[in-house]
DNA sequence: TAGTTCGACTGGTATAGACAACTAGTTATA
DNA sequence: TATAACTAGTTGTCTATACCAGTCGAACTA
């Protein structure tokens, strides 16, 4: 009697011990990471249940980040995480370095809109000012790992353009406009990857992530940009560092 | 024509239009939290669609946070977040008393158990070696917020008993076996609500959580304790304040 | 009155099948 | 040879239906 066969007639649903099969055999090393896993059809037919029993399960696993399905292709184990670490004011950069990957930067989108609502009240600029908002996506090793909106008041940071936010956005703000930047502070949050996060960082739809929520002020308490990141939960880890206050 | 109205003939899935529809009804403040939503079958029936097709926008929507399902009940508007702070080694119970609620602990479980792979390393004692593992819910104003789970060398923590867990942990390891603790380390990630935790923390499978482990060390270096966390994702976003390096 | 049963509602599980959309390799054609 | 068409595979979307399992209140019963 094999262990992972499945019982039509056990109080436990089917696509639940199918999730369990699943997810054992690649906890037990049977499936590896990136390997194809059989189809749904063969599933269905295998375990003589419907097919759409089987997608239960198998999106159940896509949901849980064990899985994730590519149309037309098949589907596959997912990725294990990597850990980034989280003290102070360090750079994504910085941290794929030491963990002797390759990082890099693609700018997706730079344009002036007007703050609304969060962005207005997190700047402390009125609702309908003009922001300057940019758009990144963080790649290790050509492979996407964050998505970046920036926003900041254009009325603060006069004379940036589209080349500056290329370069050194920081060294430009205390440099070329005089500002002293102090302090940080950083909401996180547990979220599930939309539509287009999902896309440009090449995970499944509803993918578990990171939302975080970065407010920088000078020193003068003015806030300079808020950034919020969308880090993918596949990937990343976070730790923090505390001694005891 | 009503806004919402779903186009069958549309390149965009119907569930799809769906989602937007009941996301859009939500943010616009037509459904409010913890209003329950028109039921699947009415929504097939509105529409002329399949209740599968419902279901799926539906469920998508519950992994998504907006929503939450009760067997027998309906399907109602899920609640926004509340905020916790995560500077130095606050408690949870002093956050919670900040935010005027009212704050309990349950123990739910106490236990011998052997160490394994992460934990013994975690703990930095051979796997196999006995530690003392504890399970508590969290509660603010009685709804279950977080579940803790606990390790601690039991060679490390002789004396301990369940009373004394329900008491003051920190104290009894300072006070009466005389270790000095030194300082944490967290580890923090986006996750997805496991079968047991979501029934213990009362949300829907499947929902996301934030992960936290939290690394307690000594002045000597030694590892006093391991507990992982698990925090409602619909409850809860954490914020992190920096001083600049 | 107190307790039980029943019915009508809710979401949960499962079926069998259909067609669309996408991928990749093979085969036929200009 | 290069291109186009075909084919067999995959997941994606959707249908129409069936029955199960909780919930809750109304109607019935002791």
């Amino acid at each position: 009697m094999k262990t992972d066969m499945i019982d039509k007639y056990s109080p436990l649903p089917i696509y639940y011990q199918i999730e369990e099969a699943i997810k054992g055999r690649i906890e037990k090393g049977e499936l590896l990471e990136g390997e194809m896993i059989p189809s749904e059809r063969e599933y269905a037919e295998a375990y003589e249940i419907s097919r759409m029993t089987v997608r239960q399960a198998i999106t159940n696993l896509v949901n849980d980040g064990y899985l994730t399905r590519r149309k037309g292709k098949g589907t596959f184990v997912a990725n294990k995480k990597i850990e980034q670490k989280l003290v102070g004011l360090t750079s994504f950069t910085e941290d794929m370095k030491a963990r002797g990957l390759s990082p890099s930067i693609k700018l997706l989108d730079y344009k002036l809109s007007e703050a609304q609502g969060k962005t207005a009240s997190g700047l402390g600029i009125p609702s309908g000012a003009t922001v300057i908002e940019f758009q990144r996506v963080r790649l290790a090793d050509q492979i996407p790992m964050a998505l970046e909106t920036t926003f900041l008041s254009a009325d603060l940071v006069r004379g940036l353009n589209e080349k500056i936010v290329q370069g050194s956005l920081y060294q430009y703000v205390e440099e070329e406009l005089g500002l002293s930047i102090d302090y940080a502070t950083q909401e996180l949050e547990a979220s599930v990857a939309r539509e287009t996060e999902s896309e440009i960082l090449g995970i499944a739809k509803g993918s578990p992530v990171l939302l975080i929520r970065r407010y920088t002020y000078l020193t003068d308490g003015r806030p300079l940009e808020l950034v919020q990141s969308i880090y993918r939960g596949d990937r990343y880890k976070f730790t923090i560092d505390m001694q005891r206050g």
